[in-house]
DNA sequence: TTGTATTATCGTAATATTGCGATAAATAAT
DNA sequence: ATTATTTATCGCAATATTACGATAATACAA
């Protein structure tokens, strides 16, 4: 064994798990961060934020492509990222209906 | 390598990737689904509520606990697993934070 | 054409994750 | 005391992730 067997959750399971599992990387939390905070699409800097090499890097951004969180797009000689606004909304419904349910009271622990 | 290089980062940004990191698996997703919606503490229903064996369980819960997303406590033959509300706030508020730099406009991709 | 710059991919090593059977530990029930 | 019941841990195999050097692929510049 060893893989994750997505055949016993719901679509709406798996999928929140693979944006959150994407984030789940410090890296990649900044990179997110870098993105947001520039608030537009960023050509070739992106290696330069991070302390990692660049294939590390390349392997992240394509992580996070994967997962739908960012777009990438060839623009002449640099590739051009930034972040996946509709994607993002509907990561943020999900999580705010999670953290919705997460009230004060009914834990006697 | 294939250890995360935690030492780069921000304590935040490490904090984070973490605690999305442990709802980054759909078996943890459905856990957590599950404990906000009995909304209390729950003391050993949790194995018949997923497609998993005792043992891949209590991994799953441990992984949550580390991230400090749920607390478990003794309570005689059983375990109390509940939401740890306080660090469901917090990371609430980092991930409200973050997605409300997602804006409409800017991108030219 | 020949370089230069930028990003992606390949290959590989180290480490982590996922899942489960077997087993232990602890309490509850008989 | 003996037998369930419940949860945790150990050990293992299969797979995934992380990171990077080397190298390819592509477009720009001279």
């Amino acid at each position: 064994m060893g893989a994750t067997r997505t055949d016993h959750y719901t679509d709406k399971q798996n999928e929140l798990a693979l944006k959150l599992k994407a984030l789940g990387h410090p890296a990649r939390i900044a990179i997110i961060e870098h993105l947001l905070k520039v608030n537009t699409c960023v050509c070739g800097d992106i290696v330069q934020e991070l302390p990692l090499a660049q294939p590390t890097v390349s392997q992240h951004l394509r992580e996070l492509k994967e997962a739908k969180l960012i777009k990438g797009d060839i623009t002449g000689n640099s590739v051009c990222y930034c972040i996946d606004h509709a994607q993002w909304k509907q990561l943020g419904k999900s999580l705010t209906s999670l953290l919705s349910k997460v009230t004060d009271n009914a834990c006697k622990c």
